[in-house]
DNA sequence: TCGATAATCTCGATCGTCGAGAGACTATGG
DNA sequence: CCATAGTCTCTCGACGATCGAGATTATCGA
């Protein structure tokens, strides 16, 4: 048993890895088709994200999200409003702010890139019963917070 | 029933994406902790697995591998070699070509950090019964079919 | 031997990121 | 109501990673 689930267990662990590559490999797709860099798009993200949340986001905010210094932040906004994907909207309240709004085109192209792709997934796990999929959510925790704790601390 | 795993299944491709981005920030640690760049920790990776399959890269395939020009794999081997990760071998049967091996010190970095992780994901599957890793490998290698369809073409 | 081919490297240019600091604005205490 | 400290964004100059074009070196077939 030992033998043969260890071995098992290993072979899980490199499928993950190999999952990893093709996912970034889906989000590359994505930068080219829209001529765009990975930061690009972890913002538009990030940015989509924070939409879905029902808060707009703020340079600096969208900064920590993707770890990038003022400076670059500043450039990347003006790379995404230059192409019509974000517009920079003052805050009233407090004008120092600048709020990030995606256009409705930028939406658009994410949905239809990344939602196609959610569909698909959806569509893949049809098959599988309640249970067998509350099995695979329980071990995706599982192996997002053994990683996650990899990803900050050691 | 469709209403609710209809959302079981969106919240699981959510999971993955989450998964997702931790894993790319084990590779950002990875990569901080020893002064190196995403491509520079995606190359060793190449090299790494394609000893691990008892070939040694040359210069050209690492390029494929990674997808750069040859103008940046050239500045990408400098760096390793100049590090100490990588060593640039000439081989002897065609001198065109010039292998890459890694140092006895980058595959230790490698295992002890990658390894690291692969043992704690490992020991988190203890609990699971073989049914249920069966059902997760499933699982992944569906999903992963339908993420590399959609990496490559539509 | 010579041309065709292949693999790698050199050079100049472009682009993304950063550090330092300036400018605009807000909050707070006298 | 002003002074001051704190916050948020932007500008500037520099650096490094990548690229395209072309030079260099080695191999192979005629």
């Amino acid at each position: 048993m030992t033998e043969e689930s260890a071995r098992a267990r290993q072979e899980l662990a490199l499928l993950l890895r190999r999952l990893n590559v093709e996912l970034d490999a889906v989000g590359q797709r994505f930068a080219d088709r829209h001529g765009l860099n990975r930061t690009d798009v972890r913002a538009l993200v990030a940015i989509m994200d924070a939409a879905r949340r029902g808060e707009a986001l703020t340079a600096g905010r969208l900064g920590e999200a993707v770890d990038l210094r003022s400076a670059s932040v500043t450039a990347l906004v003006d790379r995404l409003e230059r192409v019509g994907h974000v517009r920079r909207v003052r805050d009233p309240g407090d004008r120092r702010r600048v709020g990030l709004e995606m256009s409705e085109s930028a939406m658009a192209a994410g949905a239809e890139h990344f939602g196609g792709l959610a569909r698909d997934l959806s569509a893949a796990m049809e098959g599988y019963p309640d249970e067998e999929l509350a099995v695979v959510r329980r071990w995706l925790e599982d192996m997002t917070a053994v990683i996650t704790r990899h990803a900050r601390g050691s």
